[in-house]
DNA sequence: ACCTGAACACCGTTCAAGT
DNA sequence: ACCTGAACACCGTTCAAGT
């Protein structure tokens, strides 16, 4: 086989920058478990060996990914304006944050995928560099600003862990689950059929993650600007 | 091979439980890529579709690591006392969910793994309908109670993935380092010198964990004290 | 310089066979 | 009922060989 898939038709020369979009979107597609050196090479149409030659392992597959999602975070964001205007601080974080959060959305895996790196990459600093800049801008001390990174932590990237399964007991079930359960978790069921009372809608399980998101973002937003004072 | 690893010598009969025991020691000394079920089986002096017999799969496996380690934060909490007294909701919360934080520290590949769960275990679900009760009892709405647990996330269960590398930039390297990306991160650099400038002990990538995982404990409890007023 | 085929040292898991 | 050995269908990666 040659690097040719017709006649007259040459395939374009394999790169680390294709190696890495290629495996983005298996990943989005398939999921990370989709991902292997062995499935990307055949996407390329490719022999898996020949990935090697642009990467050197398949960790670096990951760390470029994460790149690739990050570059895509940053991309969306407009330099300079209304980011260092003192009292904004909060708005500005609060709207990158989110608008972070829209992107890993449309990238499942890579909460996943981030958290397992242990070295931060260039361009996740470059992020985190813009986003401290937003802070220190805003006021807050370096010592402050600090913190704040910590405590926002994944949620700085537009991502927190859900550890409810958002469709775990989904539909009609939900109620028989709840009186299940009932006396062996009083506390959780209880709390659930009461908010499913006030809001019929709302059956256990099922979430509003993006409310839920905003709602512990702006805990914390809140939480600092209060100690900034 | 006889279940006998001497003669008059009886080995212990295997059972799910010692699978699993066996596996969260193997992981706390080699980490969770260590864990393989043929070296599971070998730790366990035994061939490794004997295991297939006591768990369905690996992914068995691993719930029931979390089981074990979440039955050994459970088992540090004393019922009732001081717990729906009112007032003391709040450190009530923050001291249950320190010392989660001590039992996750033994073992540093469960994060991971509580996180790659899609389904909450009824041990799982148990201590979240416990540490409910807390919030319940120190007078939150149950809405206000549902957002609690949302807000902390996996906080509750004693950890948050920190994203920055503890040992990245550590030792006399960061200095250098920190020269050598000022122009690229004015923002980070700038704020991390400013702290190493008050405190000459605290270098660039060596944070505090248990003092900022207290920081943003204590920012979202009292975020939510005050909204309970 | 780039790509390939065969091979190595692993995985999780199935299956038929042993006791 | 419990355990085993061989086998299957995968992995990531190395290496010597091709062009």
């Amino acid at each position: 086989m040659v690097a040719q898939s017709r006649p007259g038709t040459t395939r374009a020369a394999l790169s680390k920058d294709r190696v890495l979009r290629a495996a983005v979107s298996l990943a989005d597609e398939g999921g990370i478990a989709a991902l292997t050196m062995r499935r990307l090479a055949r996407e390329l149409e490719v022999e898996a060996m020949s990935l090697y030659h642009h990467v050197a392992d398949k960790d670096q597959v990951l760390d470029g990914m994460v790149d690739v999602v990050v570059g895509e975070i940053t991309a969306g964001v407009r330099d300079g304006g209304a980011s260092s205007d003192g009292a904004g601080w909060k708005a500005a974080v609060r709207h990158r944050i989110l608008a972070a959060r829209q992107v890993l959305l449309r990238h499942p895996w890579a909460p996943g995928v981030i958290e397992s790196r242990t070295t931060m990459s260039p361009t996740v600093l470059r992020y985190f560099d813009s986003l401290t800049g937003l802070l220190l801008g805003g006021g807050l001390s370096a010592d402050l600003a600090h913190h704040a990174l910590h405590a926002l932590g994944s949620r700085a990237l537009g991502f927190s862990q859900e550890l409810f399964d958002p469709a775990a007991g989904a539909g009609d079930e939900s109620e028989r689950m709840l009186e299940d359960y009932a006396d062996r978790l009083p506390n959780l069921v209880g709390m659930l059929t009461e908010i499913a009372h006030d809001d019929p809608d709302n059956t256990l399980g099922w979430c509003d993650d993006q409310a839920e998101f905003e709602f512990a973002l702006d805990l914390i937003l809140d939480g600092l600007e209060r100690l900034n004072s």
